[in-house]
DNA sequence: TATTGTTATACTCTATAACTATA
DNA sequence: TATAGTTATAGAGTATAACAATA
């Protein structure tokens, strides 16, 4: 096994330290997503964007707009869109028109789908202890909310895209 | 916004810290999935999944076959053919059979994948820089990669699926 | 004109099952 | 019979662009 390189002349190189947690929180993270689209799939039939979507109206405890539903969820209008739409058509949203503002939608949820989503929870739950929390100490979690939080903080303070000077582009898999 | 209730009857609740701190890991990884994505894509027309494959390569400085190439980076023997096919059209890797067993493929980096890898990782660094390493210390680092190098490696000695009963089954949004 | 949301469409990716070939 | 990989196919999801309607 050889150590990846990644000193380049325009770039400073990671430390190997970084290149190493950065590979491990990508790779424990893909495979705790890939288990708890599982576990929603089997115990809800729906997916983690779906139940997001869900959590956020639990957690907000009454209607929102599209906007506001979107926010870090879901990347592009239409995907919403797509998303709402099958969750109308299961029955744990509805859809209406706001009053105040006739061009946002107002996304309800459904008494089923407050049930769906409390059926599906403790699975949910299950499934991040086994996989995530077993293996922490408090401290650790602690830690690891508070680094977290304060990441996706920046994340979110970060221009969307672009401002970045994208480079070369090359002609490859597609 | 309400607070989200995890407690059951069956399971035990997930202490608030432990919820909150999923969720914002959950949230700051998809965000960094998005940009990594987003930064493949644009400098050399690759997803994160075929990163990971050159990665693995370049890493094992050898070739490797179908099986030890897949590891916990695809998830169905499908799902590696269909990416291993994208690649080797892009000229980034060569398939051939193992002489010494010949069920076996075995799939060799190309200059060209080299080439491209190299290509593409130092603007990789810079988003993992930018976006997760900016906002943290020498020791959240190295407490992060300590954590998540421990929770990987224990979601992998996990049984791989099964083994904890599913439960109920809504009809729902497929 | 800007904003909210939907639709049409094309594309990427994943997974299941059936299949081939070798061990 | 078990294992390695491929193929066929179907389905889920995403994004871009064009569109409609309201502000």
């Amino acid at each position: 096994m050889t150590e990846i390189d990644t000193s380049d002349g325009g770039v400073p190189p990671l430390a190997p330290e970084q290149l190493a947690t950065y590979f491990a929180l990508m790779e424990a993270v893909s495979l705790l997503q890939h288990r708890v689209e599982q576990q929603l799939r089997a115990d809800g039939g729906i997916s983690y964007v779906q139940f997001q979507l869900l959590a956020r109206l639990v957690q907000a405890d009454g209607p929102l707009t599209m906007t506001q539903l979107a926010d870090g969820v879901v990347y592009s209008r239409s995907g919403l869109t797509y998303q709402a739409g099958l969750l109308e058509t299961a029955g744990l949203i509805t859809r209406s028109t706001l009053p105040e503002d006739e061009r946002a939608t107002l996304v309800t949820l459904t008494e089923q789908g407050a049930a769906l989503f409390g059926r599906v929870l403790p699975g949910h739950v299950e499934v991040s202890r086994v996989l995530l929390f077993d293996p922490l100490t408090a401290d650790d979690v602690r830690h690891l909310g508070e680094v977290m939080t304060r990441v996706r903080d920046h994340m979110r303070a970060q221009p969307p895209r672009s401002a970045a000077p994208r480079k070369r582009r090359a002609g490859t898999a597609r």
